[in-house]
Order: C-alpha cells, then sequence, then structure tokens
RNA sequence: UGCGGGAUAGAGCAGUGGUAGCUCGUCAGGCUCAUAACCUGAAGGUCGUUGGUUCGAAUCCAACUCCCGCGACCA
C-alpha cells in the first residue's frame, strides 16, 4: 500500500470554476485518485480556495462587500461545484483559517531562522488618494524605452520590454484617473532563492522517465537562473508576517497559498482525529508519492517555488516536526501532471469577454458524468483542446450512452425479462467466451497503468474499447435468437455480457462514477463503489469555514476483475441510464 | 525579442526510421435484444513549408511559417 497526497490546484474564490478549470486540474485529480482509492492506495486529496490579494480586496470595493464576504461567497459556489461534478476531496478548505495563518506565518519563521530571507529597499509606486502602494499592473504610463504612452508597470505592450513601475514617465493610476502618485521606498523580505537552487536542480534530474516533457523543460530552465523574490507585499488582506512593528506587511499570496498542500494536509488530519496523520504524508521516508495537479499558468509555482519553499524550510518546528524515523526534511512533490488549456472557439476563456462555460451550471443542467467523460475524452495533456456543444452532445450520445450505456441496457433488460431477473447460470463456456472474458479481465492491467502514469485520456479509450468488444461479441452471439432454440446457451451468453459489464462498471467508474454507481445498482450490488462528499462548518476559535469532506466508510470498490455472482438478483427493471441530450447549445449568459 | 509547447483525414487524437492508425462524423450494407441504440464495409490524409541525412522519414538534422502559453509581485 501506498500513500498518496493529491494536491489540487487552489483556485482563486473571485470568479466561478469553468471547464477549462475542470479539465485542467480538477477531473483529472479526481479521476486519478479514484482509482488510486480502487487499488487499495490510502489516497487523500486536498485543497482550499485561495481567499487572499489584491484582485479580490478589488471587486469587493466595487461591489461595496468585505473581501471576507466575497471569498465567501465564491467558495460556497466552489464547494457547490465540486459536489455537483463528484470532485472527491478529502479535505476541500481555504486560506483564510486559523489553522493556515498560523502556519503560514510559521513557514515565514522557518525560512527566516534558516537565513532564507533578508530584508531589501524597494521603490514603489503609492496611491496618495488610496493610500496604499500600487501593484505594478495598475500603474500606466510612458515607456522609457519606445515612449509608448500606455506602458503598464511591469511590462510595455508596444516594445514588449519588462519594466517596472517606478520607470514609468507620468505613472497614473488605472483604475482613478485623478489620482496622485508618488514614489515611495517600502523595506521587504526577500527570499535568497538561488541557496536553494542547487537543491532544486537536484530535485529535477530524475524526473526524466515519467515528468511529462514540457514541465520538466520548463522547470530546468527556469531553475538555471533563479533570483532573490519578495516575499513579502504591502497588503490589507492577507497573512501578516509575525515580526513586531511591521503593519501592513504580509505575505506575499502565492507563497502561502502554495503552503495549502501542508496546511490543509494537517487540517485533514486534526478533523479526522488523527492529528499526527499529515506527517505519513510529507515526512515518512517509504510509500509515499505526492501529485500535484495544475494548469500550465501554475508550472512555475509548483515545480521549482514550491520545492523552494519546502527545501527552504526543511520541517516545521516542534510537534509538527518530522518523528523519529521519518525524513529530516519535507518530502517533494512526485510528479507535476500539469495541462495545457481547455478554449472556447479558439479563445482563452475569459469572464470579461463573455468567454466562458461554468461548471456548475453545465453539471447542473446535462449531471456529472456527461460532463466529465467528455472532458476527459478532450483532456488536454499534450496541447490545448476546444470545447465545443457539439462534441459535447456527440460524445454523450455516441459514445457514452450508445456504447456504454446501451451495453448495459441491452443486456440487462434480456436478462431481466428472460432469467426471472436475476444473472443466469453460466453452463460450458465456448472459445468466443473465454476470448471476450480473457480481454476483459486483461483491462484492468492495461487501463490500470495508464491511469497510474496520470495518460488519462488514454485510460479512457482503452476501457471503451472493452465496451465495443462487448457489444460485437453480443451482436455475433445474437442471445434474442439463440434463446428461442437454446435457453441455457443464451443464458451463459448473457451471463458472459453481465460479468465484462460488471468489469467495466469498475473499469469506468473514475471517469464516470454516478453512471457505474448506477449500473452496479442495477446488477444487484448493495454497496457503492465509493464513499460520499459532505459539507460541515469547522469551528475555531475566532470564526467558523465551511469545509468539504470524504466519507469512505461505506466505499467497496475493488480494481479486480471480480466474479460476478450467478442468480444475483438485478435492482429491479433495467431503465435507460444516460439521457439522450437533444440540442445541446450555449447556455445562457450568467 | 527570449523561453516552453504545438502543427497528422471534416472534428478530436495516437504514432520517435521500414508499406499512415484510432474514435466521432459521412456514405453503403447487416441486425432488431437495446434510448433509431448495436455490428460490418467504404470513401476521406502528398503527416505546416523548404532543404538535408539515410537504401528508406510523420518519425533524425537545419531553416522558415503559423497557433498557444510564460516572462516575476498578476493567483
Amino acid at each position: 500500500m501506498e500513500n498518496i497526497l493529491v494536491c489540487l490546484a487552489w483556485p482563486y474564490a473571485n470568479g466561478d470554476a469553468h471547464v477549462g478549470h475542470i479539465a485542467g486540474a480538477y477531473l483529472p485529480a479526481d479521476i486519478f485518485a479514484r482509482y488510486q482509492r480502487l487499488t487499495g492506495n490510502r489516497v487523500v486529496v486536498v485543497s482550499g480556495s485561495d481567499s487572499h490579494g489584491t484582485p479580490i480586496v478589488v471587486s469587493a470595493e466595487k461591489q461595496g462587500k468585505t473581501p471576507r464576504a466575497l471569498f465567501e461567497h465564491f467558495h460556497a459556489r466552489f464547494l457547490q461545484t465540486w459536489i455537483k461534478l463528484g470532485i472527491s476531496y478529502d479535505l476541500y478548505t481555504h486560506t483564510d483559517t486559523e489553522n493556515h495563518h498560523a502556519i503560514a506565518q510559521q513557514m515565514f519563521t522557518r525560512l527566516n531562522d534558516n537565513g532564507q530571507l533578508f530584508l531589501a529597499k524597494q521603490k514603489q509606486v503609492y496611491s496618495e488618494k488610496q493610500q496604499k502602494f500600487l501593484p505594478d499592473r495598475f500603474v500606466e504610463g510612458t515607456c522609457p524605452i519606445c515612449a509608448y504612452d500606455k506602458a503598464r508597470g511591469d511590462q510595455c505592450d508596444n516594445c514588449g520590454n519588462l519594466l517596472e513601475a517606478v520607470q514609468l514617465i507620468n505613472p497614473r493610476n488605472r483604475n482613478l484617473a485623478d489620482d496622485v502618485l508618488s514614489i515611495r521606498e517600502s523595506e521587504h523580505y526577500m527570499w535568497d532563492l538561488p541557496q536553494v537552487g542547487p537543491a532544486i536542480g537536484e530535485y529535477l534530474a530524475d524526473k526524466d522517465s515519467y515528468w511529462r516533457p514540457q514541465v520538466l523543460n520548463f522547470a530546468r530552465n527556469f531553475a538555471k537562473d533563479l533570483n532573490p523574490r519578495a516575499f513579502t507585499r504591502d497588503l490589507t488582506w492577507g497573512i501578516p508576517i509575525p515580526v513586531p512593528n511591521s503593519e501592513g506587511k504580509c505575505i506575499y499570496v502565492w507563497w502561502e497559498a502554495v503552503l495549502g498542500y501542508l496546511t490543509a494536509t494537517i487540517e485533514w488530519a486534526k478533523l479526522n482525529g488523527t492529528p499526527e496523520a499529515w506527517k505519513d504524508f510529507w515526512y515518512a521516508p517509504d510509500n509515499v508519492k505526492i501529485y500535484n495537479f495544475i494548469g500550465k499558468d501554475n508550472i512555475l509555482f509548483h515545480t521549482v517555488l514550491w520545492q523552494g519553499i519546502l527545501l527552504g524550510m526543511k520541517h516545521l518546528g516542534d510537534e509538527a516536526a518530522p518523528r523519529p524515523g521519518d525524513n529530516p526534511t519535507f518530502n517533494l512533490p512526485y510528479d507535476v501532471p500539469a495541462n495545457q488549456y481547455v478554449n472556447l472557439n479558439g479563445q482563452k476563456f475569459s469572464k470579461s469577454l463573455g468567454v466562458s462555460v461554468e461548471a456548475l451550471e453545465l453539471a447542473e443542467k446535462y449531471g456529472a458524468d456527461p460532463v466529465r467523460f467528455y472532458l476527459t475524452q478532450i483532456m488536454p495533456e499534450q496541447r490545448d483542446a476546444d470545447w465545443s456543444f457539439e462534441g459535447f452532445t456527440q460524445a454523450n450520445n455516441s459514445e457514452l450512452l450508445a456504447k456504454w450505456g446501451n451495453l448495459a441496457q441491452r443486456t440487462l433488460s434480456q436478462i431481466f425479462k428472460n432469467f426471472d431477473g436475476a444473472i443466469p447460470i453460466p453452463g460450458a463456456l465456448t472459445e468466443a467466451d473465454q476470448a471476450l472474458l480473457t480481454a476483459s479481465r486483461a483491462a484492468f492491467a492495461a487501463v490500470g497503468e495508464s491511469l497510474n502514469a496520470v495518460r488519462l485520456r488514454e485510460a479512457l479509450t482503452l476501457a471503451m474499447e472493452l465496451a465495443g468488444k462487448a457489444n460485437y461479441y453480443i451482436d455475433q452471439q445474437a442471445p434474442w435468437k439463440i434463446i428461442k432454440v437454446d435457453k441455457a446457451r443464451a443464458g451463459t451468453q448473457l451471463y458472459v455480457a453481465a460479468q465484462v459489464i460488471d468489469h467495466l462498471s469498475v473499469l469506468l467508474s473514475p471517469f464516470v462514477p454516478d453512471l457505474c454507481e448506477a449500473v452496479r445498482r442495477q446488477l444487484g450490488y448493495a454497496k457503492p463503489l465509493f464513499g460520499r462528499l459532505f459539507t460541515e462548518t469547522v469551528h475555531e476559535r475566532t470564526r467558523d469555514h465551511e469545509v468539504l469532506r470524504y466519507d469512505a466508510r461505506e466505499a467497496d470498490g475493488h480494481w479486480v476483475a471480480s466474479q460476478l455472482a450467478a442468480g444475483q438478483k438485478l435492482g429491479g427493471e433495467p431503465r435507460g441510464l444516460v439521457t439522450k441530450i437533444e440540442v445541446a447549445k450555449e447556455l445562457p449568459k450568467t
């Protein structure tokens, strides 16, 4: 048994999740996690909402809300989305918990104590009207290189040169026309990233055999030339640094957001009543694999910088330190299977341009499985993919329904009508029977291998191939004909088909869990393959927060070719499980 | 401009030296248990362009074209 920690990107609680997010990170992680659970590994899936940072403050101001009210709104929407789509988190929390704040402050202290941080004065553009330092992006002015008058504080779109906001001539506030800007000095903690550079290089050195090349190349390239990076920010909405007389200085949002993987595992352990259990993932020397599922925009942070933080901290102190026998330092991610993007009509998803397909809305309208199925088919594992409602309809009607749904329906309804609603008792098996059963058993190894290597599209294709073989078998055997002359033989044929359906209900379950659970109920199974998601309010000293958790007590799924019991009663009259989509058209814009 | 990824039948993809494959769609046929679902067959590609290496290249090398992303305080 292995301990598998599945870490998902922390969505920024500033808007709803769209299908690009789902296909990019959440769905692949869930498919992978469900598979690992079925194999009997101990799996923990953690993530949460990223709740700090300037964009949330700006949005909140616009809507006349507090930042907390704003992110809590989107956090609640995320929880609904995950439940609706069946993204099975063991813990989905957020970054504004006391637990996260305390550990983030520990991170600061650890890095500082380990000599990773140093103080430096930085010149920054200050807004006199808003009484705060402006993010570089919010500053606009004349480019000192090409004289373009709408250069941004980080880059000039005209000449492409990278800039610093303080270099701009006649700087102005993009969001406040009559603002008065000045240049002020601010003292910040810098992270001396080059210190951990060699260790990061070593970490990346042995990943060739299983990391995706685009991820590895990108990371190595970046790791070659590391510079110190600011560790603190002047923020009003963030985690204050634990240093006296440093009001307004917060930990730069990115650093504490990635730390969420660790803090959420710790919170998970606490909620489970096993407060040390997180160390089995982060410190244990053997049988551990940490996976980070992200989109390609996050590669840098999850392949280089997050590792740098873990290396720089070494471990947490006091009761959070490694146990005897543990590694003296944090375990680093085993794999970072980053996906490319899903686009819509070739365009990047963009809320402001109205280019978006909201995941929650879609799942509410069509159910989770059609969405999961199609998104797996187009999953951008190698390159950008394109979402289309036409493709979605086709995938649902021509493959999910026609191949898998119909296979179960045609087989089980024949059994129900002609064999008293119970799995027939098979007679001697023919060569054709054996051949199909052999292929069916072999699929567990083949599909499992692809899933284990996070080649999910390939895994789905392999599983669906078996459904095709089963349909072919039924066509060739024609039990509806045979039954008129030899009922026992027809019973054997239907038994073989039902046996393959039983196998498929496991093979396909990581991808389309609801449908597979329903097929298994029709086959007469009482226990579900997977556990159940539920929300819970966690009480801390000063504030509560809503989390999503996973209850695995009822789960009885196993990644093995089980033997279907002859005589097992079906769960009632079979009825179609996949709904045909007549007209899938664009959802109304919200 | 720099770095990374990509360009293979109408669509989506697989294929890292040896006669171009898969799924969907299209067309034709078969079957009728099944949600007009299932099965079979066919049509459809000079593998982005140009040049090179090789007996032989989608596959290796070079140059070029186009698309996507990243380029640090933006999460």
